[in-house]
DNA sequence: GTCTATATCTAGATAGAC
DNA sequence: GTCTATCTAGATATAGAC
């Protein structure tokens, strides 16, 4: 084994391990034994636990950063936005882990704390953008103390959808309509602010979707 | 000191502890410690940590089941709908540090994961109940697929929606206002569904209470 | 780079005197 | 019922040989 690569399988076997039992039930000897090296090598690769905790932060945010880069004159269709969306979902489910246990991870490290936040900051912004878009078009109307509101639902929905899904949702479905439910929770907030004919746009778009699902 | 007040002593001085640092980074000598008795006499009095968290638990319980025991014929009004969530605002705040930590909690608990599951179940059943009652008096129109989507994201707002706000909100607010918020957030879900009077009076409550926050 | 062996530390929990 | 002292287990992390 190369140095890259014994790196890149703690890494990998790690993320499992969190994303399957939860960060906090997951020492680093049950990593090294699971990855089949020694607890010595992994130290060799990683000072603590902490730092595979944030490295694999870093590789999340680099994968998210890109997706809500929404530029601010957007003006996105319902197909579109529901690929960003099951694209955002698909992500923060690879890196489950963080959401599961963001207040302990957070909590431990005030660099991830600071970091998660501003993370958040942007997407709500992506948000927003989103929401202006569809205003520009005139197909959404809303006033502002809705607006606002509206948009803390949706980052509420967009942030805990995830643990929610896997405490209280998903016996026996596939992930793909976990996401597919997800993703219509989502739209769900936003349609009743539309105006036709993104309204029944939206709406049969989800209905389609859900179809499939379950 | 007798023996209930030691018991309970160590209750509440273990959930102001979980509440502030959150269940994990509590042990049981800092809760010796910070109730000014020794570890041994805590576990004279609990056999466990997990004790500790169960009971509390149950205290919960046994506060937050009596609101959501909805009748099946009920009719709330908007300042009824209020003072309802206001009340589970309430207990679930006292509680907080039950869902902030929720997924390990009953994750190292099988007892818990069922007992809260069952809890999940019955304020989703009060949440319907409420639906169902406003749907009679006419005051709610909805489609069945959306009425779903509808209570999906009620109960994902009812259930993080405290973690979100210890997470990215509560920031230079008081308890108030963020619980205030908490209620505004939850009945903007349901207000586009309504007609109006009801939708107004829903309206007009939730700007009344939102101008005296922050 | 990787291993084995081990050190350190801390949390949960117990024993036995008072 | 309460205390002090201590045990145990297990998790993080290091040392040193290969």
């Amino acid at each position: 084994m190369t140095r890259r690569n014994t790196r890149e399988l703690i890494l990998q076997t790690s993320l499992n391990l969190f994303n399957t039992l939860g960060e906090p039930a997951v020492t680093t000897n049950h990593i090294a034994d699971e990855a089949d090296i020694s607890p010595g090598n992994l130290y060799y690769h990683f000072n603590s636990k902490q730092d595979i905790i944030v490295e694999l932060f870093k590789r999340f945010v680099a994968q998210f950063d890109p997706i809500i880069d929404v530029p601010a004159d957007s003006a996105l269709e319902a197909n579109d936005l529901w690929f960003q969306l099951h694209l955002s979902f698909e992500i923060k489910g690879q890196y489950r882990f963080l959401y599961r246990n963001l207040a302990d991870i957070t909590g431990r490290v005030p660099d991830l704390e600071r970091a998660f936040r501003a993370l958040f900051h942007r997407e709500r912004q992506a948000a927003g953008e989103i929401l202006a878009g569809l205003e520009r078009r005139g197909a959404l109307k809303i006033e502002p103390t809705e607006r606002e509101l509206l948009l803390g639902n949706l980052m509420l929905v967009l942030t805990y959808w995830i643990p929610y899904a896997d405490q209280f949702v998903t016996h026996g479905m596939d992930d793909g309509s976990v996401q597919t439910r997800a993703i219509a929770g989502v739209l769900q907030l936003v349609i009743p602010y539309l105006r036709d004919p993104e309204r029944e746009e939206f709406s049969a778009l989800t209905r389609a979707y859900l179809e499939h699902a379950d």
